[in-house]
DNA sequence: TTGACGCATTCCGATATAGGCATATGATGG
DNA sequence: CCATCATATGCCTATATCGGAATGCGTCAA
């Protein structure tokens, strides 16, 4: 097997960076391709082919306005994914080395009373 | 070019629910990696390579003990994936179709006069 | 030392990517 | 209908993946 499809769900789309500075780009409105493209410095082509892929997972919607196509930023399936990695937030917020032993250590030496001094 | 490595950022390294489900199971405390095979239905090479990337991108760590090798979440790396991904909150919390509008009406309330507060 | 265990690494094949370039499709105006 | 502008798609190459199976390497016990 390969590596799962870009357009499988909204954290493979995001991995690529290309692609999330589209969704930043989309943050401050819906834009055509071709202003994407340009803001971005890459080709049409390319950019149209980030879209689909966002557009396959739901990130984006389309309009067509004329001859153009506005694009515009659909979040909600960025939601999950800021749940998941929100389940990790009192892990990051420690100290860490050691996180486990640390706090186990922690707890006791509250009990015990400070007796400082054992890193290293 | 190909798509950008695995180990090229966090985002990338969660792209794969495998990884994710490791990171998941790591929350609980440190784990031998046939620990983590065991429990997520992988063979060991596979959790091995897996862990590899986790680690490459700063997201484990490992710590040897005896013949055993502990594997520890560090995710520290997690926090500016959740940061870039805070930053769609207020849009996936909007209803939708008015988005555009609503952007609009932002950049003029902030030319009229910091007018905040109009949160949740 | 030898054997057993835990884990990492290598080689293989199949797959899907991102990028570049050419071109097809679509809508608009004259 | 035709020319034009805006996008989408197709084709190609190089690359890195994930999975599987085999094997290398380090540690511990007898």
């Amino acid at each position: 097997m390969a590596r799962a499809a870009t357009t499988s769900d909204a954290f493979n789309a995001i991995a690529e960076p290309q692609r999330r500075e589209i969704l930043v780009l989309l943050r401050g409105g819906e834009r055509p391709v071709t202003d994407l493209a340009r803001n971005l410095g890459m080709t049409q082509p390319q950019a149209s082919k980030h879209l689909r892929v966002l557009r396959e997972v739901g990130l984006v919607r389309v309009r067509g306005a004329g001859k153009q196509r506005l694009y515009g930023l659909d979040a909600r399936g960025l939601r999950p994914v800021h749940e998941w990695v929100g389940g990790f937030e009192r892990f990051w917020s420690e100290s860490f080395d050691r996180l486990d032993e640390y706090v186990q250590e922690l707890k006791q030496a509250r009990q015990e009373g400070p007796h400082d001094g054992d890193d290293q």
